[in-house]
DNA sequence: ATGGTTGGGTTCCAA
């Protein structure tokens, strides 16, 4: 079984890239962000004729997350939003295929450590840990997958010194991420990989890409008997070198 | 050096 997540930066944009890597990565789930579309315009057709069916959270212009899967899986127990945490932006959607349990979420960005993003930030932070200790309670087969805006360690990032303390790396966000690894979710890539340089978003402006200078800040966190299955975790640098691409490539994890 | 690019929406915001 494969799962992956993929911020998309406008699903309207990007839905020919997310076809095109489905057939050529025909994962069991993909977790997108940054739909930046209302529900209404959800592309269920295309997905159905890829034979993919979706889960969805979207708003307009901004945020906005779904969980695409397999038409042979069915999806229960789907939640929107972040249980008792009144946030107008649709950032979490959470859905279980029999006993696996898969969290999309999409991260709050922050902006910076002075603005009030990022106060909103360590907020938010703050009510995802809570309701992912509850619901590893409830399923300890749990994986949640997205664009936390978080880059782990310096390994994680192109510059360390030039982003020490800088929002995607500051101490408070680095000390969440933590904690979530402590609650037992476990980093994937980095269970295979102990090698700095490898991101997973590079900033559109001055060439980044082509340079290879960016973060690693989209993950795939998983619980104890998820991480005992996984066969790997990679990311796929090639949606990056496409034409219009979005700013993140996806990443893949397999389970046996 | 406070730049640069993209998407969405609209006379700028967020990333």
């Amino acid at each position: 079984m494969q799962l992956a997540t993929w911020n998309v930066n406008s699903l309207k944009v990007r839905l020919p890239q997310v076809l095109d890597w489905l057939a050529a990565n025909p994962v069991d789930v993909l977790c997108l962000q940054e739909l930046k579309q209302e529900d209404h315009a959800f592309p269920l057709e295309a997905l159905a004729a890829a034979g993919y069916r979706a889960e969805f959270a979207g708003q307009k212009t901004y945020n906005g997350v779904a969980i695409v899967y397999r038409d042979t899986l069915t999806a229960t127990e789907v939640i929107k939003d972040i249980p008792d945490y009144d946030d107008p932006q649709r950032r979490v959607i959470a859905a279980s295929f029999g006993e696996l349990r898969v969290v999309c979420a999409y991260f709050v960005n922050g902006e910076a450590v002075d603005s009030d993003k990022y106060t909103y930030k360590l907020t938010w932070l703050g009510k995802l840990e809570r309701y992912l200790a509850d619901s590893l309670a409830r399923w300890p087969q749990l994986a949640l997958l997205g664009d936390f805006n978080i880059a782990p360690d310096d390994r994680d990032v192109y510059d360390p010194a030039g982003w020490a303390g800088k929002v995607l790396c500051s101490e408070s966000e680095r000390a969440a991420f933590q904690r979530l690894v402590a609650m037992g979710l476990a980093d994937s890539y980095r269970h295979f990989h102990a090698d700095g340089g490898q991101y997973s978003w590079w900033d559109y402006r001055a060439a980044m890409f082509r340079r290879n200078l960016g973060l690693r800040i989209d993950h795939i966190l998983l619980s104890p008997p998820l991480l005992a299955r996984a066969q790997s975790c990679e990311i796929d640098r090639a949606p990056r070198k496409n034409e219009r691409p979005s700013d993140h490539t996806p990443v893949v994890v397999t389970l046996g």
